[in-house]
RNA sequence: GGAGAGAUGUCCGAGUGGUCGAAGGAGACGGACUCGAAAUCCGUUGUACUGUUUUUACGGUACCGAGGGUUCGAAUCCCUCUCCCUCCGCCA
């Protein structure tokens, strides 16, 4: 959530952001519900301070006559805050609902653009890989190499499930493994998380749990849900605490299961494992001062880098655009690996997306720090994928596919896997 | 799962329905004493929201695990929930 002071000051601003944003949010009534409340707020403490002072004037003894009197006006006093109150938490259930759906400022670097097709590609790494040979995608590949069963998964869990077979549960291990190695020397305390999360840390972090297009599984009668990513329990880790100055940035690295209900996207895009309803991603989340956000959102994209270098896998980097911004992010940096089984010619794919979500989550979650003056301030919560296994296999699978069928692993990798290559 | 005990400020801990934002300690901060320190003494020391004010400041409301209720008035009484502790049972 924004800052909800700033609303009628920073009214153009906000109002400019959420049309970048390619949103469609009603800020007049916002502002006029803002006001409302307030209005109702201060005739309710008016009335509140009414009631106090009644009460005062009961603790000294009185005659009867002037007890009953005040007894009687109590009462009065009582039944009207009653109905002020009522009021005023109708008005606010609404003016909370709508104002948690303005987006976050955005950083002034961001392209401003409506579609993916918008975001701004400012870095390749490597080229897309050649062959010599017509390559085949991942699902081809996991199906000869007896990696990968989807079939069966779609008849015991339903479609976009998979079982991972063979040396494919050696590499999504050998995957997490290396990932939070890397972690690990950059100073992230290493989690493996819960899989399961309040639905309060859900909307807190930005989620919503609720609706037709939620991409959330709920737990029916619990007020709680499968996460879609270690961002939330990471985040929920320090909700509600005010942090020691001292102890910041703290930087953590999560290993979970990540759900999502994916309603509603299929096409070739969604075949195989590139879009699936579980898989498995070690996630990096930080909490810093407001003035370190920028250069910790720039050394993620570093680390993520790195992660994807070492598995020697060609990408590209892209400055998310305006339209494609989830909306507690202030910028965001995506991966995006050549995938040779994508497309008519291979594509590149997302693999990652690093966010600077700035106080935005902070603010919901109340995660706070004090400053030397004493006051305390929302910090600065960042996140970012080291590796989304399920997407990661993709790439290597494709990318590293040999003629005779049989797949090399990255040299990295080999340490961890005990193996060079998987053949049939 | 069963039985019992509990949850109060940074911490410990008191609290009879009105004099309680809350005793008393401890800690921290400021000051006195000291060459300096310790000890001692004096003082200050919660948060959020909100109103007036240029800031300073002053005022109001709320907060004693959370949410409801009773009452003119609730930290205090009642109900529900959460968490923690002890004992028993069960269990990877």
């Amino acid at each position: 959530m924004i800052d909800l002071k700033e609303l009628k000051e920073k009214r153009t601003i906000i109002g400019k952001n959420i049309k970048h944003r390619n949103m469609n949010i009603d800020l007049d009534e916002i502002i006029r519900l803002q006001h409302q409340r307030s209005e109702l707020l201060q005739e309710t403490e008016h009335l509140r301070k009414q009631r106090n002072e009644n009460a005062a004037m009961m603790k000294s003894k009185l005659d009867a006559d002037r007890r009953v009197l005040l007894i009687a006006e109590g009462k009065a006093l009582k039944e009207a805050i009653a109905v002020k109150e009522a009021a005023l938490n109708e008005i606010e259930i609404t003016y909370l609902s709508m104002a948690k759906s303005i987006p976050n400022y955005t950083h002034p670097e961001v392209p401003v653009g409506k579609l993916d097709a918008d975001n701004l590609q400012i870095k390749t790494w490597g080229n897309p890989t050649a062959f010599d040979f017509i390559p085949k995608d991942h699902v081809e590949l996991g199906q000869s190499l007896d990696l990968i069963d989807f079939d069966t998964a779609t008849r015991v869990s339903g479609a976009k499930f998979y079982y991972l077979k063979n040396e494919a549960v050696l590499l999504e291990l050998a995957l997490e493994r290396y990932a939070l190695d890397i972690l690990r020397s950059h100073g992230f305390t290493l989690t493996i998380t819960p899989d399961i999360a309040k639905e309060e840390i859900l909307e807190g972090i930005g989620f919503n749990p609720r609706g037709e297009e939620s991409n959330i599984y709920t737990i029916e009668g619990t007020g709680t849900c499968l996460v879609g990513t270690a961002e939330i329990t990471l985040g929920g880790y320090h909700a509600g605490s005010i942090l020691d100055k001292e102890q910041l940035p703290i930087k953590m690295a999560g290993l979970s299961h990540c759900f999502r209900r994916e309603a509603g996207s299929a096409g070739q895009f969604s075949k195989g494992l590139y879009r699936v309803h579980q898989f498995s991603k070690v996630e990096m989340f930080v909490y810093c001062l407001p003035g370190q956000s920028d250069i910790i959102h720039k050394e993620l994209l570093e680390i993520e880098e790195e992660i994807f270098q070492g598995l020697e896998i060609p990408y590209r980097v892209v400055d998310t655009c305006t339209g494609d911004l989830g909306a507690p992010a202030y910028r965001k940096f995506d991966i995006e690996a050549w995938m040779p089984g994508r497309g008519d010619q291979g594509e590149y794919g997302e693999v990652t997306s690093t966010s600077n979500c700035t106080d935005y989550q902070a603010r919901s979650l109340n995660i706070r720090y004090r400053e030397d003056d004493g006051k305390s301030q929302f910090v600065h919560l960042l996140n970012g994928t080291a590796v989304a296994v399920s997407r990661a296999i993709v790439a290597i699978l494709e990318n590293f596919q040999q003629q005779d069928g049989s797949v090399r692993m990255p040299k990295k990798l080999v340490p961890y896997l005990g193996f060079d290559r998987i053949i049939r």
